[in-house]
RNA sequence: GGUGCUUUGGCCGAGUGGUUAGGCACAGGUCUGCAAAACCUGGUACAGCGGUUCGAUUCCGCUAGGCACCUCCA
């Protein structure tokens, strides 16, 4: 099995991962939060953990990978004075909290769907794990690490840090983080401004509360993820994921809890993908200047110069390492569109050239090919280099970018074989044929958008045959007026007809 | 204010103590009825100022700009 290289966010370095249990990995993503519609934010965690999904698959692991649902007990501001997000949208849209739940829920899906993001092995929801969570913060209270306040039990932040770090991920000390702490307003129930909440006590006029043994109430925001990754991960797994901004407090949150409530950190390797920025800015919610999953796709913004496919927008995503900060342009978009279009031509015609069909996974389906640990016998350099380039790169911190760059590699080669001036022996082709499986359409989860799989999509197959040979037939009496015109009719219609040696061409636009 | 990150050619975006990232855009050439695509060729980018070094875009320091977290956010 080739080594795999993490950067975790407990050291700063990039480590040789190693999992707890051999061959097993367990892989627990902060998922969304369910009161608004996704957004291209949304969609870098996706993406980049979707790809770390299939890339350890690939790497012969056994993956459980556990992304959660937000659906009670995040709020806004805080501990003290804020609203649950979902119960507000609840309020506001005369919905019953789980209404706006479920439609958050689906919509979230939709768009994870359309960008090929591969569904958790289980999504589990905050609403659906009360028990533990009440469970959980009995624990704690018995370990001494929380207090009970009016109803409300809270992490009591100083004890702990005087038996262990908190701090440890986000690296601050105490005082640090007292520092940066808002004053109090005198109405909090809280020791110290620091301190979180476990339990929340539910006002009257809250609509989302379940009976405990403090009050009838709800539980703290970070406690979810604490509960749900033992609950199906065990006290200790391998990999947490999440956006950069949930590094502190929450995920410095989810370690404290561990450690008072089961005695250990939980986590070996903590990732952080890095944000999306539009015009160098955070692109986020709290912020106003984010565009919607689905105003992306259909073009329906006013940043929005045109739409964009879901493959654009992953192909956009993995351009730049999941690590930085990526800026959102139409510029940038509209490069990745056409990139992503040119490897799409290379798949078909390197798959034409070894007499096969496109891979045409179905939704979720994962490439079942397995890494190999060398390349291949018996091919050329040039394709080792790729070969060899490619794997180096996914295997160092999931180094997307470089990755891409060598299968543009792999695109030159197969333009020049197919222009004649390179030659692929059986094995170029062949292994140039499971890498654009195992990791173009595997690990990277590209789909081609033109695939000609859908019925109606063969129906118009059908037709631009006949079409093209009509057109052919007028360009062997070189009437070229009527194969001009035909060319910029289809044309018209957003279909590009290119006459190679080998006969006409067309894709969509 | 605290902590951390960052500054790469027209744009996006990798990476490295001395050798080509890559994509998009652009220019020239080949091919082609034309077009498109493809192929070939092209641009000495690494914020500024110092230091270390035989040599720095890459290490160190300072200056300037930007960003993130410290409140909810992927």
């Amino acid at each position: 099995m080739r080594d795999l290289y993490l950067t975790n966010t407990l050291s700063r370095t990039k480590q040789l991962f190693k999992p707890v249990n051999e061959g097993h990995v367990g892989m627990y993503v902060c998922g969304p939060t369910v009161y608004g519609d996704a957004h291209l934010g949304h969609a870098r965690p996706g993406v980049t953990y979707d790809v770390l999904f299939k890339l350890l698959r690939h790497l012969g692991y056994k993956v459980r990978y556990v992304r959660n649902i937000t659906d009670v007990g995040h709020l806004e501001h805080d501990a003290d004075e804020g609203e649950d997000k979902i119960a507000k949208k609840a309020r506001l849209e005369q919905l019953e909290p789980m209404e706006v739940v479920q439609n958050c829920t689906f919509r979230y899906h939709e768009a994870m769907r359309k960008l090929n993001v591969a569904p958790p092995s289980i999504e589990p929801r905050a609403t659906g794990h009360i028990v533990e969570q009440i469970e959980a913060v009995k624990k704690i209270i018995d370990a001494g690490y929380a207090y009970v306040a009016n109803g409300s039990v809270y992490f009591d932040v100083e004890k702990y840090n005087k038996d262990h770090h908190y701090g440890i991920l986000s690296g601050r000390t105490l005082d640090a983080t007292l520092e940066g702490t808002r004053a109090l307003d005198g109405q909090s129930d809280k020791k110290a401004p620091y301190d979180f909440a476990l339990w929340k006590k539910a006002e009257p006029q809250h609509i989302m509360h379940w009976p405990s043994p403090w009050s009838e109430g709800f539980p703290g925001w970070h406690l979810e993820c604490s509960v749900m990754g033992e609950k199906y991960l065990g006290k200790e797994f391998d990999i947490h994921g999440g956006g950069m901004d949930l590094m502190f407090p929450h995920h410095e949150c989810e370690i404290a809890q561990n450690v008072a409530e089961r005695g250990t950190q939980g986590v070996r390797y903590w990732v952080h993908n890095n944000m999306i920025t539009i015009n160098g800015q955070k692109m986020g919610k709290s912020l106003g200047n984010f565009i919607t999953l689905s105003e992306l796709f259909t073009g329906s913004h006013p940043k929005l110069e045109r739409a964009y496919s879901p493959m654009t927008v992953r192909f956009f995503i993995l351009q730049a390492h999941y690590g930085g900060t990526l800026d959102f342009s139409n510029e940038a978009l509209q490069a990745s569109e056409k990139a992503y279009k040119r490897v799409m031509q290379a798949a078909k015609d390197l798959y034409a050239m070894a007499g096969r069909k496109e891979p045409v996974l179905a939704y979720g389906e994962m490439p079942s090919g397995i890494a190999p640990d060398a390349c291949p016998d018996g091919v050329s350099a040039e394709v080792k280099a790729v070969f060899d380039g490619i794997y180096e790169a996914l295997c160092d911190d999931m180094n997307t970018p470089v990755a891409l760059s060598q299968v543009f590699e792999a695109v030159r080669l197969i333009n020049s074989a197919k222009a004649g001036t390179l030659k692929f022996s059986k094995a170029d082709t062949d292994t140039l044929v499971q890498l654009f499986d195992d990791i173009v359409f595997g690990v990277l989860g590209l789909v081609d958008e033109d695939a000609a799989g859908s019925d109606s999509m063969k129906v118009v197959d059908g037709l631009m045959q006949m079409v093209l040979e009509e057109r052919a037939k007028a360009r062997e009496q070189k009437d070229w007026a009527l194969s001009d015109h035909i060319r910029d009719s289809l044309k018209a219609l957003g279909i590009n007809v290119k006459d190679t040696k080998d006969g006409a061409e067309w894709t969509l636009e």
